[in-house]
DNA sequence: CGCGACGTTGATTTGCCTCAACGATTGTGG
DNA sequence: CCACAATCGTTGAGGCAAATCAACGTCGCG
């Protein structure tokens, strides 16, 4: 049986045993307290990682010192400060796991020698950066078009699981309202 | 002497006389009249343009009938609508031309080919999908932290060529504000 | 030169925030 | 395993940033 994350490389690309095991070995499984930060601002971010078991939250702080999550990743998803990443520069975000988790980090050299050394490997992260920009601009789209309830509603619709497990004033900050909205918000549900 | 395709190409991958030769013939060359539509709704987005000339404007339309500004495009731009080209069903957005211009077509298929064939064209589109990822986070970023004088303000930092060159009501939809709004804060920084 | 698109300005309204206080739940050390 | 503090969520009152509504000026272009 093939790891979590061969899988996840095998839906855009095929590859032999030996890619597979080129590919695996390129990251490191490491462990995640709850709590724990993964990504700091004005620290570069030195991986992307890939969730085998958890739930993380990406999210900056205004100069107010309000909370605005920029992301969520649950199992089978990626995360880390994309921007710091890809042009590896200082990050603006925090990353921190928001329960007990094991992620598998790929080192950005590392990613680059996997692109460069073999044309699958670049096609799948050529897939998944282009996945990742469509994923971004649907959400410019709904925080532009929706008011907050539409938000909302969209939100529980599209990502329940996500719902389940993290924190409310993570997911209002994460749709662009406070927590005591996103509370009213919620009440009105369930009376109706 | 290169053409502007060409130069954009070789600022992320370099090539030969060959492979420049493939890259630029899977361009079509067209004019677009100012005020003429490129991308509609519900039709897929066949191609992605890149702007040799002009200026463009993919908008949103909301249930009320009010537009959201997506993005701009000037030269040296791409535009199209992302999610609906990369996974090749109907668009969401309209794409209109705001000046008569001049774009570099590149059909959805001939892309698919450019890739499969060299690893190199593989990195490039690698590359600008990166780029527009972190792009679009950025933008999601500054729409949860700033403002709406704030975004303004930014955004004339950022982009003041785009700012001469489009009309005040699809630059107030782009930054989130009524244009009646977006006139009330240039008047307060002109007088000031 | 006339008309429709664009921008401005003032008055009023509203969606959502802020502030404040209080419940509920969680986790942790004694 | 309980006590209790810290964190998280709820509720109410009041306020504000930005929207809406309405009217008018202006400019570009056919």
């Amino acid at each position: 049986m093939k790891s979590e994350i061969i899988e996840y490389l095998n839906r855009y690309v095929e590859t032999n045993a030996e890619e597979e095991e080129i590919f695996e070995s390129s990251f490191n499984e490491v462990i995640i307290k709850k709590g724990q930060h993964i990504i700091l601002p004005d620290f570069v971010a030195k991986y992307r990682s890939y969730v085998l078991k958890g739930a993380f939250r990406a999210y900056v702080l205004d100069k107010k010192g309000n909370e605005h999550t920029i992301s969520f990743a649950i199992e089978d998803w990626w995360i880390s400060d994309v921007n710091s990443y890809i042009y590896q520069q200082p990050a603006t975000m925090f990353v921190a796991a928001l329960e007990n988790s094991i992620v598998l980090q790929l080192e950005y050299t590392k990613e680059q020698e996997l692109k460069k050394s073999n044309h699958k490997f670049e096609t799948f992260f050529r897939i998944i950066a282009e996945r990742s920009a469509a994923f971004h601009q649907r959400r410019i789209i709904s925080n532009l078009m929706f008011s907050a309830e539409e938000r909302y509603d969209h939100f529980i619709e599209k990502y329940p699981a996500i719902v389940k497990r993290v924190p409310q004033y993570a997911l209002a900050s994460y749709l662009d309202m406070t927590t005591q909205f996103l509370s009213r918000i919620r009440k009105g549900k369930t009376h109706k």
